[in-house]
RNA sequence: GACCUCGUAGCUCAGCCGGUAGAGCAUCUGACUUUUAAUCAGGGGGUCGCGGGUUCAAAUCCCGCCGAGGUCACCA
């Protein structure tokens, strides 16, 4: 002990922490050699198993925790741990501890990891405590972990960093498992149902089931290019057509070479779900049932905070048409406007300039989200969107420009879209055509047709009901994340020189 | 891609009407010892994102680049 006290001061904390490991290994053993540690509780199991314990109290119980070292005071007579559970706090008493033991604590640093062994008791501070009887260093922290007060707020260092993050900064913490957790209960309440869960591709050979830019990418024993799927919809069907099960869906990635955005991050995670024999309508139960399933899971009740707002997502949640919206909410009528060029003058009329050549639905779409998406707060699902930006989905017989579709909003965002599936395989290679005519950007390629996917439904595909739900965003909803990357464990950043 | 803002010690930040860098936490030494962001005293630690320019002198002013955040654009 005197020797580390008198040695020279090392320049950096990298050197300081491995001269204590070597010390460590000296006199200890190596603590990366220890492969295991028998846990008997978590930090909060103790807390709750022993939550009755009056202040000053103390058991014989003996316990063994483990988790990172996140403070050492007084010395080392305290020293607080993290485990995925709870902090706890871990007590030597320095009058009657062993030399050895107490030579070993002052090897500690913040952001080990450690094994203790001891018995419970509650301090007369009242905070339940493991007098340490056996510590073991189960792992040395080389790096020192972010300031244990302020945490990590440089936004940048904690997405590079997320681990750093997570040990640092609690609400990381409690936003990603509520992310994980939301996942899981929606994995669960659709087992529930009877639903399959499936994979599909991620590599396509052409990129379908949205309109996208992809990523490119190549395969060398096939020399031919292929592509990161922009959605799994096209699989998903012809999975359904086989009769692989009448109810399914994925939980996966998508990939879109697209802008980053606080709502959008390059890879992103959805949820796709097909059921045979019924229409979208059961797609409005299924959105509402699930995403109320999750906010009660995690908040308990259909009511979330969001910001300075509350969301309820208790069900039913109101069903409005998107032209009725647009009328309600700028006195136009785009069912009156009922060709492009009308439609094109009428957006005008409300500022809304429209590029030439695009469809009547086109530009009921723009108006749209100009004038009405944003100010969807509470969750809304748009109902009776055109038939024309709607390549994948059923038209009314007796409304042939408006799709058997629905697109749910909440806080002004997409969160879900759904319609009856198109199953009749020439109108969809008829929709394909006009879709891949369709202006789009300038530097688009135009959109190839999955001529497989025609084929599949040539086989016959019953009538059914697909949805996708953005998990991501319904994670953000769910956890009062502005960004997000917040609910993202590694959000896509651009590599420091 | 455009615009705005930001980048200073391991972390959180101050300094920025130019004069050669500071605090708290962390760390080291000592004291104290039932603490709770422990306390007290004393140390060490910085290519001020990178590169160039103006100037006697640049963290500070100017230009470029890199990275980040935001707004917009883009976005089934």
């Amino acid at each position: 002990m005197s020797d580390i006290a008198s040695a020279p001061q090392a320049e950096d904390e990298l050197s300081r922490r491995t001269e204590r490991l070597e010390k460590l290994t000296a006199q200890y053993g190596n603590p990366f050699d220890v492969t295991k540690f028998d846990k008997t509780h978590s930090a909060l199991s103790i807390k709750e198993k022993f939550a009755s314990l009056a202040a000053g109290e103390k058991t014989t119980q003996v316990v063994r925790v483990a988790g990172r070292v996140m403070a050492i005071r007084n010395n080392g007579m305290f020293v607080d741990i993290l485990d995925d559970s709870d902090r706890l706090q871990v007590f030597h008493d320095l009058k009657n501890t062993e030399p050895t033991r107490i030579e070993l604590l002052k090897l500690l640093d913040f952001g080990d990891i450690i094994g203790v062994e001891g018995t419970v008791r509650r301090t007369p501070r009242g905070e339940i405590t493991v007098d340490a009887v056996k510590l073991s260093v189960l792992a040395k922290a080389l790096e020192q972990p972010p300031e244990k007060f302020h945490g990590l707020k440089d936004i940048e260092a904690r997405f590079r960093h997320r681990e750093q993050d997570l040990v640092a900064t609690p609400r990381t913490r409690e936003t990603l498992r509520a992310r994980y957790k939301m996942v899981a209960a929606m994995r669960q309440f659709l087992y529930d149902r009877g639903f399959l869960e499936v994979e599909t591709p991620m590599l396509h050979v052409i990129p379908g089931g949205a309109l996208a830019k992809p990523f490119i990418t190549h395969h060398n024993t096939l020399d031919m290019p292929l592509y990161l799927r922009i959605a799994p919809e096209l699989h998903l069907k012809r999975l359904v057509i086989g009769g692989l099960s009448e109810k399914l869906f994925e939980i996966n990635r998508c990939f879109r070479n697209e802008g980053i955005s606080p709502r959008h991050n390059p890879e992103f995670s959805t949820l796709e779900l097909y059921q045979a024999y019924v229409d979208f309508t059961a797609m409005i139960e299924i959105t509402e049932s699930v995403i109320f399933h999750v906010a009660k899971i995690l908040h308990g009740s259909g009511k979330v905070k969001f910001g300075d707002i509350e969301l309820d997502f208790t069900p039913p949640w109101p069903r409005k048409g998107m032209v009725d919206l647009i009328r309600e909410h700028t006195g136009v009528d785009f069912y009156a406007a009922n060709n492009a060029a009308k439609a094109r003058e009428q957006a005008k009329k409300i500022g809304i300039a429209t590029e030439p050549g695009i469809s009547w639905g086109q530009v009921v779409e723009v108006v749209f989200a100009e004038k009405i998406e944003d100010q969807l707060i509470q969750p809304t699902h748009v109902i009776d969107l055109p038939k024309e930006i709607s390549p994948l989905a059923k038209a009314w017989p007796d409304r042939p420009h408006v799709a058997q579709r629905f697109e749910t909003y909440v806080n002004g965002w997409e969160i879900a879209n759904a319609f009856s599936e198109l199953n009749d395989p020439r109108e969809q290679r008829a929709r394909f055509l006009e879709q891949a005519e369709q202006k789009r950007g300038p530097d688009d390629p135009p959109h190839p047709i999955d001529e497989d996917f025609i084929k599949a439904l040539a086989f016959g595909m019953p009538p059914m009901g697909g949805l996708g739900i953005g998990i991501d965003r319904l994670g953000m909803l769910m956890t009062d994340s502005p960004s997000i990357r917040e609910v993202i464990a590694f959000p896509t950043m651009r590599p420091v020189d």
